[in-house]
DNA sequence: GCGATCACG
DNA sequence: GACGTACGTGATCGCA
């Protein structure tokens, strides 16, 4: 390969307005002052613009070598494609006021860095970048654009790319297919077709970027598509291409960046000048930015002296950390932390139990590519651990002595991931951290539905950095080490690298919230739950062991029962756990008719089907029916929930997985505490065995049909709006309206057809699903559904637009804006797809009911408190919250907890429909329910 | 380690 | 009209 020759021109243009946004919307949102301390004029934005530009200028000395540098402004006022277009970006809502002021201001900040600031009557910023990019390229040099929108996209080449300042990502070719589905010579004709939202782009309706990138793929450019759009085969698509064809054709005029603008400047006046102290302070000092003194005049004053300045090494896993073993090198981590105000956090413990797990040690990391691993309990108990590094360790209480402080102290941010994790271990040892941010959460409020967002996934995703793993330093198995056991040399260097990882990935997803509008869903519905949950594990819940042994042993004794009548039906012994010997005695031996198979080809022998050749009038079926039932109760159930109790609370601990779902609710684990019997008898009883202490009482409050409510209220329902307003029983109701019968004296078949296509409707019906739950044909099952679409309108025009939309966007919210990503929308196979678009419908319904009972826990410890309520919230099953409360303050409780919950849409949300709690106390969860 | 099954909302 | 599903989870078991 040809070395490039350094005369080159390598000519940097930063989109000003776009950065300008982020910045307002990432300061608006911060905690950091917003206002000019000596008269109160809004300075936020322009702080984060100076800052963001002055981390370009100092990262540009290593990762970036420009020859030329310049910012381009939009013009403020009409430009010619509202000459085109009249309503071209007509839905964009005014400029926030305290932003208004600031628009002068960073363009004098701009020229204080010595920056050239470029702005044009009449051109939006894109169509200078565009000029100067295509001038720059014909004449054989390069361009970097600092920008991440992709109005900008079509303009990357293999001399012209792009680089995202928030994500410090570069957008190449390949990034730009992966969000267009093609090249950036085809992005226009896209866009085009698919039209901007926000831009008010019109494009072509029912078009999105997927599909206008299968069409362009087709027919190779716009004008062709359009000229032979009676080929299309898809009847709604051909129609609207045909009839939106102009439409298509001014929004290429609205997309298309001109390359004509005349330039104020020409590219040699954009040769890089460097920082002038001289210019630079004097505005700094106006704006009385003095974080960002001290920290340009350090840059620039150590950039000569110290040559580690400049961005950090990528992680390579080949970062030398430092292992702490002495309080003062502990100490100066602390000051590093005072110096910086935001540090990362990682705990490592012995078990993945966060009740049960003993303090190991501390990782910190106050910038990226720096870390520290303070080991405090490696070759603890007596173990012999062949480790010199052993001896040196600073003694626990010593350093939690030093580390609390700091990491209770206000003005110290303290970045976790999955902090959830540390905060409880922690407050084991008397250390309440806060405040905190947690790169999980970030993840799960951005990313949901695009995978998982633990930090080896995370790593991979945004540093594209495998990350050294658990079972790297601790082995798998049963030769698996706890982390106490683990040299501290290997240790440190896995548990600092997970400081400095975390630490990097704030640094790209924090910017990114504000960015991509999500910072609320992460304020609101995710980072302040964390402590409440915290709470809530740590309490814990009090569980009646005698209960359960009575339980278990019932249940054995019915088991032993079942097992010889089922063998003696069969007429050989055989185990009734294995449903593949299930299947060879009664689809083999006894040459029972099979029902369904399984996925893998195996006769099925699941519930439905048994219950079938029970119906038939078999014995055997009914009998392994017993007997499983009353297997998983004992296993799953009365046999483990005792091992599960905490022997220093004598409690029982779940854990809450706030990140694993993809519609925002919570999932509980070690035990599963979300999924207690309670539709059988015998099920029941294991509830009873939830018990309070002495003086106490349980209480439980539930949401009715929450699910139900938000669907009449998000698609407008107006008759099953008006009768939750009544009061009246919904099922009924739905069953009244869709068969046209009086619901006085409803034949209870009627109404239970009615509960479960209303059940449906918030699976995303199919006539399939229905006449599977119901036992009835398909053609009768699309009958209801279609007399159900034609009484509520509504939910037509709901899924219609749901599914549309995700198709379009990629991705479905709740009214509360939590996100899912829905892949495989767009899918050739129609049943991947189906799924995708039933995904798609269920997501807002069950996400919104997540947001709502998330809503009301994060108020409700408040709430109680203020009301001078003991009343601890211990469990959340999805739509029901448990607390346990002194037994003299059980009606007040209700009244409290139903009051929050009735009441947590708002303000952000009115519903249209009543939310309807039932509370209620009791001895034991049975009781209560 | 994975599929089948089944507990919950 | 294809394809094979009701949405979202976690724990336990048998079996490779």
């Amino acid at each position: 390969m040809a070395a490039k020759s350094k005369s080159e021109t390598r000519l940097y243009l930063v989109d000003g307005s776009g950065y300008l946004f982020r910045a307002y919307f990432a300061m608006a949102r911060s905690r950091e002052g917003l206002t000019r301390q000596s008269d109160g004029l809004p300075v936020g934005a322009v702080l984060g613009f100076s800052n963001m530009l002055n981390k370009l200028l100092t990262d540009m000395q290593d990762e970036h070598d420009p020859t030329h540098l310049a910012v381009i402004f939009d013009y403020s006022g009409k430009t010619f494609r509202n000459e085109i277009y009249p309503d071209y970006k007509g839905n964009r809502p005014d400029a926030p006021e305290d932003l208004i002021p600031q628009f002068p201001l960073v363009r004098k900040a701009t020229r204080a860095f010595n920056v050239p600031c470029i702005e044009t009557e009449g051109f939006e910023a894109d169509d200078i970048i565009a000029t100067y990019a295509r001038n720059v390229e014909a004449d054989g040099g390069e361009v970097v654009i600092i920008s991440s929108d992709k109005d900008l996209m079509q303009l990357v080449s293999d001399k012209v790319s792009m680089f995202d300042p928030m994500k410090n990502k570069k957008i190449g070719r390949e990034e730009v297919i992966e969000k267009f589905g093609l090249g950036p010579e085809h992005v226009v004709d896209i866009q085009s077709l698919a039209g901007d939202s926000s831009d008010n782009v019109p494009g072509v309706p029912g078009v999105g970027i997927k599909t206008a990138a299968q069409l362009i793929e087709e027919y190779g450019d716009l004008e062709t598509l359009l000229s032979r759009a009676e080929e299309i085969k898809q009847n709604k698509r051909r129609e609207n291409l045909i009839e939106f064809a102009e439409q298509a054709r001014i929004s290429k005029k609205l997309v298309e960046l001109r390359t004509d603008v005349p330039l104020e400047f020409a590219v040699d006046e954009l040769k890089m000048r460097s920082i002038d102290l001289d210019l630079l302070l004097p505005f700094l000092e106006e704006m009385e930015f003095t974080k960002l003194i001290d920290r340009v005049k350090r840059e620039v004053g150590m950039a000569d002296l110290d040559a580690r300045s400049g961005p950090p090494p990528a992680p390579d896993g080949d970062i030398a950390y430092e292992t702490v073993f002495s309080e003062p090198a502990l100490k100066a981590w602390i000051a590093r932390a005072h110096e910086r105000g935001v540090i990362a956090v990682d705990t490592e413990t012995d078990s993945l139990n966060a009740m049960r797990a003993n303090l190991v040690g501390v990782s910190l990391s106050t910038r990226a590519g720096e870390g520290c691993y303070i080991p405090l309990g490696h070759g603890a108990e007596g173990l012999a651990l062949d480790d010199e590094d052993t001896g040196k360790q600073i003694p626990l209480d010593k350093a939690l002595k030093i580390l609390k402080p700091m990491l209770e102290d206000e003005s110290i941010l303290k970045i976790g991931q999955n902090l959830k994790y540390d905060a409880l271990v922690l407050s084991r040892y008397g250390i309440n951290i806060a405040p905190f941010d947690d790169t999980m959460l970030m993840s799960y409020a951005l990313d949901c539905g695009k995978g998982g967002h633990g930090m080896d996934e995370l790593a991979k995703r945004h540093l594209d950095y495998e990350t050294i793993k658990f079972s790297d330093v601790a082995g798998t198995g049963k030769k698996a080490k706890t982390f106490d056991q683990i040299a501290i040399k290997e240790a440190a260097k896995y548990a600092a690298e997970d400081a400095d990882i975390t630490f990097r990935l704030w640094e790209i997803l924090k910017p990114r919230l504000a960015a991509e509008g999500k910072t609320t869903v992460y304020e609101t519905l995710e980072r302040p739950l964390a402590p409440v949950i915290v709470a809530m594990e740590r309490e814990g819940v009090k569980i009646d062991k005698a209960v359960l042994a009575r339980l278990s042993s019932d249940f054995a004794q019915r088991m032993a029962a079942a097992e010889a009548e089922a063998h003696k039906l069969a007429g050989e012994d055989f185990n009734l756990g294995s449903p593949k010997q299930i299947s060879d005695i009664l689809f083999g031996k006894l040459g029972l008719p099979g029902g369904k198979k399984t996925a893998k080809g195996a006769w099925s022998t699941k519930a439905d089907v048994l219950e079938q050749l029970a119906a038939e009038g078999h014995d055997l079926p009914q009998v392994l029916l017993d007997w499983r039932g009353l297997s998983k109760l004992k296993s799953t159930y009365t046999d483990s929930l005792p091992g599960e109790i905490n022997p220093e609370t004598g409690r029982v601990h779940t854990s809450y997985a706030m990140a694993s779902t993809t519609t925002g609710r919570l999932a509980s684990t070690d035990p599963n505490l979300q999924n207690i019997p309670i539709r059988t008898e015998d099920g029941r009883k294991i509830r009873t065995a939830f018990i309070h202490e002495k003086g106490s009482v349980l209480v439980s409050a539930d949401y009715s049909q929450i699910e139900l409510r938000l669907v009449a209220h998000i698609a407008d329902l107006k008759s099953m709006k008006q009768a939750f307003a009544d009061g009246v029983d919904i099922h009924a109701l739905t069953a009244s309206e869709m068969f046209d019968v009086p619901v006085e004296g409803m034949d209870p078949m009627i109404r239970r057809r009615a509960k479960a296509i209303n059940f449906g409707i918030i699976y995303g019906i199919s006539a399939f699903g229905l006449a599977n739950q119901l036992g009835i044909s398909r053609s009768e099952a699309k009958d209801y559904i279609d007399a159900y679409f034609k009484k509520f309108p509504g939910i037509r025009q709901y899924m219609d637009d749901t599914i549309a939309s995700a198709k379009a966007e990629g991705f479905v919210e709740t009214i509360f804006g939590r996100r899912t990503y829905v892949g495989g929308i767009n899918d050739k196979n129609p049943a991947m797809r189906g799924y995708s678009e039933r995904q798609a419908i269920n997501a807002p319904i069950q996400g919104a009911a997540a947001d709502v009972i998330r809503r009301a826990m994060i108020r409700m410890p408040a709430a109680l408190k203020k009301a001078h309520l003991n009343a601890k919230m211990l469990l959340q099953v999805h739509d029901e919250l448990i607390f346990e409360c002194p037994k003299d303050e059980a009606d007040k409780t209700c009244a409290v907890v139903s009051e929050i919950m009735v009441g947590a849409p708002a303000p952000a949300v009115t519903l249209s429909v009543p939310l309807i709690v039932d509370a209620r106390a009791g001895n034991n969860w049975d009781e209560a329910h």
